[in-house]
RNA sequence: GCGGUCAUAGUGUAGUGGUUAGCACGCAAGCUUCCCAAGCUUGCAACCCGGGUUCAAAUCCCGGUGACCGCACCA
């Protein structure tokens, strides 16, 4: 499906659309309907209930989404603020606008506006300083951060968080005592995270505001024991980075132990096989559209000593998109932010060691993942059996994901029609939502549910009336079974559990 | 940010200076209908924003905003 086309279907059905539309539109901002909200909540969840059943001793938190300046110019995120960097296009070196146009005489360039610069740059010719090349792109601004005031009299300043892991560092000190000293301790976060993009591009993938869902996991690197043998039999599909280096673009399916054996540390290796059983099982992504790349020296950051993205195949956006990502950031984290805040965030472990804890960071973009459970769970269904000529959309999500889990459909409104509200209305109080179908014939309500990912449609009928039994219409295969609507709620419950990690089926 | 293409009901579209702005799907009300987008009746709903040219602009020009593609960017 064609990213318009899946972003049509959104829009249409209330997904998700751009927000503040009736002003024309605000790149890289969306707003979420009720079933998108519905499905986003649902993926929220399910990352967190997957992620901290790990380990008893990983925590769900929700820190402040400002972040004091003080905060950001420990983490690095203010290094270089408000300046404007111009890039060569021949040998791709990166220069700092003012620098180059005071090298060349202009006085006072710190401070001028970005036209100004641009101006300037273009009329005094200003070579690449590396290359000598006359190729420079037009500056803009470096900082992806958005700043506000903060206090009364504005004086200090506070910026939005451009990822959530800040506010788990900034909790350590805390969690390390409410959590009793143990280490390993994973901190999550889901929520809000906020960067200026110069260009948001295809919808979910480059937003101004976007939903990540992180867990930072702390640990010692001389006592972080993992259960790696009960992932010792998947395959994943990994991408090294030497492998890529020799000019392979194909994923190999590599076992856990050959991981190591490769000599990626266990514990890392461990957690990649969790998050693979996570986007296999929970999101229910096809295996053979799923693969890990792992960054070289030049992609990662400086502080990554370990870097693989979790990517999807998604044809909408035409191939392979990072929806996760594992980071081995050693003690860079807590390192940057002892000195900053002059906290030494160093712990005394069980065996007597003083250590800096070493950071596991497990990233996801929760956007990105509902528009990939879109693109990859979306099913054009071709014309069928005679009499059901027309082509169909049905949304093939996991069940326990589905935004309706079940809707109620009388087949004749009038007669039926308290019997299906008098159902659903059993379901709610079994806490399980059901909405119920009216209007249009039996076949559209049934459609609109296919396309809205419903995974049970229950049919009242006169049947229903004289024995207490409605049809049970599965969304997949479109087969219907009967059944008594006494238990109905607890029949299909099961079908709406969220995966857990230690669950071996 | 640069270059190219584009912007009409909820969705997809027709409309090359004068149209009651057409069509399909959709949605709603009613009739009909005992199971997969059926049918009939009625109804709802649009020219992205701001300037300009013109007797007259959805249509031409300028600016803005937004979308798509390519480049750059993604700390």
């Amino acid at each position: 499906m064609l990213a318009e086309e899946l972003f049509a279907l959104f829009k249409r059905r209330g997904v998700l659309w751009p927000s503040a539309e009736i002003y024309g539109g605000a790149q890289g901002l969306y707003d979420y309907g009720p079933s998108g909200l519905a499905l986003k909540r649902k993926v929220e969840e399910a990352w967190v209930g997957w992620f901290l059943g790990l380990s008893s001793d990983y925590y769900l938190i929700d820190p402040a989404e400002l972040l004091p300046e003080a905060v950001v110019r420990a983490s690095g995120h203010l290094e270089n603020f408000a300046d404007l960097e111009v890039v060569c296009e021949k040998c791709h070196t990166a220069s700092r606008a003012d620098a180059l146009l005071e090298e060349h005489g202009v006085t006072n360039a710190e401070g001028l506006r970005v036209e100004e610069v641009s101006a300037l740059l273009a009329e005094k010719a200003i070579p690449c300083p590396r290359c000598g090349e006359r190729a420079l792109s037009v500056p803009r601004p470096f900082n992806l951060m958005f700043s506000v005031e903060f206090g009364a009299v504005g004086r200090e300043r506070a910026y939005l968080r451009p990822e959530t892991a800040q506010g788990s560092y900034l909790s350590f000190a805390r969690m390390w005592e409410v959590g009793r000293k143990q280490l390993p301790l994973g901190l999550a976060v889901v929520g809000k995270a906020f960067r200026n993009e110069i260009a948001p591009r295809q919808v979910l993938f480059r937003m101004r505001e976007f939903t990540q869902a992180e867990l930072q996991i702390f640990f010692d690197p001389e006592s972080f024991s993992v259960p790696l043998e009960k992932v010792k039999d998947l395959s994943l599909p990994v991408l090294r980075a030497e492998a890529r280096a020799r000019g392979e673009t194909e994923a190999t399916g590599t076992a856990p132990s050959d991981l190591v054996a490769a000599g990626l540390p266990a514990f890392y290796v461990y957690h990649l096989a969790q998050e693979f059983r996570f986007f296999t099982r929970v999101l229910r992504y096809p295996a053979d559209r799923l693969r890990f790349l792992e960054k070289n020296e030049k992609e990662r950051a400086f502080y990554n000593r370990i870097h693989f993205d979790l990517e999807g195949d998604l044809p909408s956006l035409g191939g392979f998109r990072e929806l996760g990502a594992l980071h081995y950031r050693g003690d860079y984290d807590l390192g940057r932010h002892s000195q900053g805040s002059g906290t030494d965030l160093s712990v005394t472990t069980a065996t007597g060691r003083h250590v800096l804890p070493h950071v596991l960071e497990l990233t996801f973009g929760v956007d990105r993942n509902v528009w990939a459970l879109g693109d990859l769970h979306l099913s054009r269904e071709g014309p069928g059996t005679p009499g059901e000529e027309e082509a169909r959309t049905v949304w093939k999500l996991p069940a326990h994901l589905a935004p309706t889990p079940v809707a109620v459909l009388p087949l004749m409104r009038k007669e039926h029609g308290p019997t299906a509200e008098a159902l659903a209305l059993s379901f709610r109080e079994a806490g399980i939502p059901a909405t119920v179908g009216l209007t249009a014939s039996i076949g559209k309500r049934y459609a609109r549910e296919d396309e809205l990912g419903t995974p049970f449609c229950l049919t009242v009928d006169a049947t229903t009336l004289a024995d207490g039994t409605v049809t049970v219409r599965d969304r997949d295969t479109r087969k219907q079974e009967r059944r008594p609507m006494e238990g109905l709620p607890e029949h299909l419950r099961p079908a709406f559990f969220l995966p857990r990690p230690w669950k071996t089926a």
